[in-house]
Parts: C-alpha cells; sequence; structure tokens
DNA sequence: GTCTATAACCGGATAGAC
DNA sequence: GTCTATCCGGTTATAGAC
C-alpha cells in the first residue's frame, strides 16, 4: 500500500541510515520553501534543488507533492503544544480555556496563513493523506483531540458522562470547523475568525449546561448517540 | 473584476452573436465530457478539441478550467428542482420534506459522484468561483435557500420568529454538510451518507421543538444572533 | 535489493502573431 | 476572436550506480 518510506528496520543500518537522512533533507526542504515562498512557489524541483537531490528522488521518498507536506500538520502541531500549556495555566474557566486551545493553534498557524488556502486544496481531497480525516493524519488527530481530553478532565463544569465521552472528538471537529473560517479569513488580524471562536466558545459552554436538564435527556442522548455512530462508522471499512 | 464572459450587448450583432455561439459550444463540450468521462480526463484540450477550437480559445472565454465548470452547479440545481416538486407533493411533516430535498440532491448528483472529489477540490479554494459561498454561485445559492424558505412557510411545526429567519440558511449549511459527507462516501448505496441525512433531520425537527420551551429562550436568541451576525458579515466586504 | 539521476510525458495556462 | 507555439510544474519510465 506504501512505498518504501522509513524502510523497516532490516538490511544492512548503513544503507538505511543514509536514506533516512536523504529523506530528512527532502523533508526539511519542502518545509523551509513552503514557509519562505508559499506552497505554489515551493515547486518539486526547487525541493529537490534545496535538498540536492534530482525531482524523481523525491519522489522515490514520497508519492507525492501532498504527501511530502504531510509534515507539516506534525510540525505546527508541535509548534502549537509548546504554546498551548501556558496558555492554559492562565487560562481560568472551561470557556477561556476552550479559546485558549484555538487561540494559540491560530497563532501559531498564522505565518502560514498564505499558504492555507492550497494546503486545504490538497486536504480537501478524501484520497489525499493531508485530509484531516485521513490515516496518515490519525498521529496528530489523536494528540488533537487528547488536548480536550485533558482539558475536560480538569474542568469544574458538570457533563454528563454520555456526553463527556464525545466532547473531545466534538470540540475537534469545532477546532477544525474554526480553522475552516481562518483559511477563508482576509480580515485585519482575523477579526472575524476570533469573533466566531469566541462566540462559538460561549454557545458551547452554553450548550453543555443546558444539557444537564433533565426535561432535555432523551434529546441529548439520542444526539450523542449519533455521533457515537457516526465516529465510529468512520473507523470501520466502508 | 470579469472577462469578456457574455460580451455587453454593444458593437455589432453579428460578432457578438458568434461569441456567444463559440462559448455555448465550450461550455456544452466540457459538461457533457466531465459527464462521459470525469474532471480529471475531461481535459483542456479534449473539450477544446470536442468543441472545434483551440484549447487557448477556451481561455479567452474562460479563466480557468474550473471557471468551466461553473455551469455545472446550475445545472445539477435545475434537474434538482424538476424532480424536488413531486417528492415534495408526497412527503407528509417536516421531517419528511426534508429528507425530500436532501435524497432527491443526492440522487440527482449520483452519476458525478465519481467527479465529485475534484470538484469538490476546486470549489475548496476561497478564491475559486466554483465555491459555494463565492459571488459566482450566489444565484444558484439563493435558489437553494428559496426551496427552504417555501418549505417552512407551508409546515405547520411551530418555529419561534427569530428562528424562523435563519432557518433556511441553517438549512442550506446543512444541505451542504450532507452533500460533503456524500462525497467522501464510498458505501454501497451512499448507505453512510442517507443514514446521516436521517438522523441529522430528526434532530433538526427535534431542535425546534426545543427552541419553542420558554426556559431555552435566552439560549436560543443567543444562537439566533450569533447566525445572523455571521451570515451578515459574509455579505460586507471582508 | 537500495538508492539516485536523466529524460520525458502530460495537462493547465500564456504569449503573441494573424 | 482564433490560432500556433511554448512555458511550466507535477509526475513517471527507465536505466544504471552503489
Amino acid at each position: 500500500m506504501t512505498q518504501p518510506q522509513p524502510p523497516p528496520p532490516s538490511a544492512s543500518e548503513a544503507k538505511t541510515v543514509k536514506a533516512a537522512r536523504t529523506r530528512a533533507r527532502i523533508l526539511d526542504a519542502a518545509l523551509a520553501l513552503v514557509e519562505e515562498v508559499g506552497y505554489d512557489k515551493a515547486t518539486m524541483r526547487a525541493i529537490a534543488t534545496r535538498a540536492g537531490v534530482a525531482p524523481s528522488n523525491a519522489y522515490y521518498y514520497f508519492r507525492s507533492k501532498e504527501e511530502l507536506i504531510q509534515g507539516f500538520y506534525a510540525r505546527l502541531h508541535e509548534e502549537h503544544m509548546v504554546v498551548l500549556g501556558p496558555a492554559l495555566e492562565s487560562a481560568k474557566g472551561l470557556r477561556e480555556q476552550l479559546l485558549a486551545v484555538v487561540d494559540t493553534k491560530l497563532d501559531v498557524a498564522e505565518p502560514y496563513h498564505a499558504s492555507s488556502a492550497a494546503l486545504y486544496r490538497a486536504a480537501a481531497d478524501p484520497k489525499s493523506p493531508l485530509n484531516p480525516f485521513s490515516e496518515a493524519s490519525r498521529p496528530v488527530r489523536d494528540d488533537a483531540i487528547a488536548v480536550f481530553t485533558d482539558l475536560l478532565a480538569g474542568t469544574r463544569t458538570k457533563i454528563p458522562a454520555d456526553l463527556a465521552r464525545q466532547l473531545p472528538r466534538l470540540l475537534w471537529t469545532w477546532e477544525l470547523a474554526i480553522i475552516l473560517r481562518w483559511i477563508h479569513d482576509d480580515s485585519e488580524g482575523r477579526r472575524k475568525t476570533r469573533f466566531l471562536a469566541e462566540r462559538t466558545a460561549d454557545l458551547i459552554v452554553k450548550l453543555i449546561r443546558v444539557s444537564t436538564l433533565p426535561g432535555l435527556g432523551p434529546l441529548r442522548r439520542s444526539a450523542v448517540k449519533l455521533v457515537a455512530e457516526l465516529f465510529e462508522e468512520d473507523a470501520a471499512a466502508s
């Protein structure tokens, strides 16, 4: 299904090490170039030249330009994790903490805003590894979801157990939606995106509160059940 | 902002008519080819050949391949309107009518499922005229929203006035979401998409009911206000 | 069998002559 | 308004070096 990728640790170590280095060089060149000149101008030829290899060599290690850019997400996510810790510490209450997550995410992503449309275009393809729902994106996705799991574990807000189980994935979907808005947002300081984030964070907290009302139990349960089924269906084969 | 398009009715009629014919020929060829062989294989060269012109001539009339495919939406929408009427007649109740809208939409779109990923990819670009939120998509979008306006006007379900005003656009967004799922859906008979449509239709009807509860007035009002602001912000310049 | 390079294909898009 | 000739960038066939 996949290419050599990180060739399974077998055979002579020497060769493997060399390959891994070449692979890393290409990846570094790709990410640096995208950062400097944007996705479109970061051509495969330019990336290869910068890495000191032939264009087709990049295709030996990566199946497509998109896959080559996959490392992008991981890098963004790492940077996000670094700044998120302190931000969460100083955020009081669920609303503020939710906002801290997406606000820091947007901060970290800001340098790539110009490239984001091109990246999103690629990510829109169901078949692309850049697709946030893809198998290739799973490690980063699971980690991003875990952020919300941890956050909720530490909150004093009361949340029904069935809802609590689905909430991390729902909140991750919320984060995706905010990012989607951000991609389209050309207002100064991404004003519109920040506005959307704040207002929807308010709404989410209110909805969680309301969901504890006894009269709404049936509605909540059927909604939660639907969400659970949808996420599970993704896990199963199509 | 745009190209010659339908060159403003001036100058000698003869030329204008000829241009319009050439334009129509190219458009017809494009849509037919996409239908026959899919978006990717419908190359600009093939489209141009079929229309009996040079490739660059197509670019004289359309700024990009994507723009050339714009007519696609309008055609799909027209077909949808044709089958929707009868379907709505035989649907009893709000839930059934909502489902009738998206079910017929999916039926009409089914022949293009294979092309849909490519089209969606193009549509994902904020700058693309294919983007459903774009100015170019406005006529079809407004018409699709009007479907829900009409549907709601005829329903016996009680809906708070403030919510009723936003609901058509919200439901259109719901329709978009279902289509998005459909694009990614490779299950037999698009089982998963139909499932999602049914369950979310249930949920929508339940939510509308619940929204009339007096205790939930404040929450409903702030949610409705947010939605209204978001849609208005789109109308204004960025 | 692992890695790398040369040369070429293919399709979207553009320049510029007529 | 239409064409011919080309560019340009992603991608691949292929061959050969280590």
